[in-house]
DNA sequence: CGCCAGGCTTCTA
DNA sequence: TAGAAGCATGGC
């Protein structure tokens, strides 16, 4: 990304390439994003309020100076990935092709590590809009309040509330496996800033000592908030994608990229409303 | 009413 | 070791 201005208090990218914020944002690897008309997201990422906006090719990060860029949403948009070069290197599979041209836009966030695995610790066995009010009121209630509404709690802030406190948010099955989370998570049991650093398979060992976490809420939480890009989440859709593209085979599973090109198949499947 | 949702734990054979 | 039941909640 070489055609970044800044002008007007806002970062502009023109023209941006495999970048488009409704694909990314709505995607499901994030819950606390708004679409509120006119191509413009608003939402409360690594501690900060941010609204952005998509004109045509143009990405507009409203009241954004040029370090917060830098340092904050340039790392969790994945900005300095070459996504093109990655999507010509799989697309000698026509199949893998045609998903990664229809999901072109899309970007594997950089989230928090905690937001993420609490977050898809939420997501299971549960669907998406319910997933988003479930995390709303986690952040509303528990949460710091900042400029433009709440963080989301940390580990801490968990950690010490009981099941009954987490009655209100109405997260069901899910309110015990929370907790166990944010307890070994902030008692050093579990060790997040470890995880990024580790090899993929030892680092979902890792994630899966907390009780309600497994094969497929530790690959999100890798993918999605640790930049492991090798993790593979197989979930329903993918599995029913995978079943339906490539006879239950998984041609890509030891790719470097895999997480990414996963997340092409998964939004293909997804929009097209694949069937068994 | 029944079924399912970006699954996991527990029980059963 | 594989397969199914149970789990909270809400939308359809």
């Amino acid at each position: 990304m070489n055609n970044i201005v800044y002008k007007n208090n806002a970062v502009v990218i023109h023209n941006a390439d495999c970048f488009n914020i409704s694909q990314t944002l709505d995607c499901g690897q994030a819950f606390r994003w708004k679409n509120i008309g006119d191509g413009i997201f608003t939402g409360i990422a690594m501690g900060r309020f941010l609204k952005i906006q998509q004109i045509n090719s143009d990405i507009i990060f409203h009241d954004t100076d040029p370090d917060t860029f830098n340092e904050v949403w340039l790392k969790y948009f994945d900005l300095d990935r070459n996504y093109s070069e990655i999507i010509e290197n799989i697309s000698y599979d026509p199949v893998l092709k045609k998903a990664a041209q229809y999901g072109r836009g899309i970007r594997i966030l950089r989230q928090d590590p905690w937001e993420a695995l609490c977050s898809f610790i939420i997501s299971q066995n549960n669907n998406i809009p319910r997933i988003k009010g479930i995390i709303d009121r986690l952040c509303e209630k528990f949460g710091k309040k900042i400029d433009g509404g709440y963080n989301f709690p940390t580990p801490e802030e968990i950690a010490c509330l009981s099941l009954e406190d987490l009655m209100p948010i109405r997260s069901g099955f899910r309110a015990k496996y929370i907790l166990d989370a944010a307890k070994k998570v902030s008692d050093g049991t579990v060790k997040l800033g470890d995880i990024a650093s580790k090899p993929t398979n030892e680092a979902r060992e890792e994630l899966m000592k907390i009780y309600g976490v497994g094969e497929k809420v530790a690959d999100c939480a890798m993918l999605y908030g640790m930049g492991h890009l090798d993790a593979f989440p197989k979930d329903v859709w993918i599995k029913r994608a995978l079943k339906v593209f490539f006879d239950g085979g998984m041609p890509i599973e030891n790719e470097k990229y895999a997480g990414i090109i996963q997340q092409y198949i998964f939004f293909y499947a997804r929009e097209n409303k694949i069937e068994i």
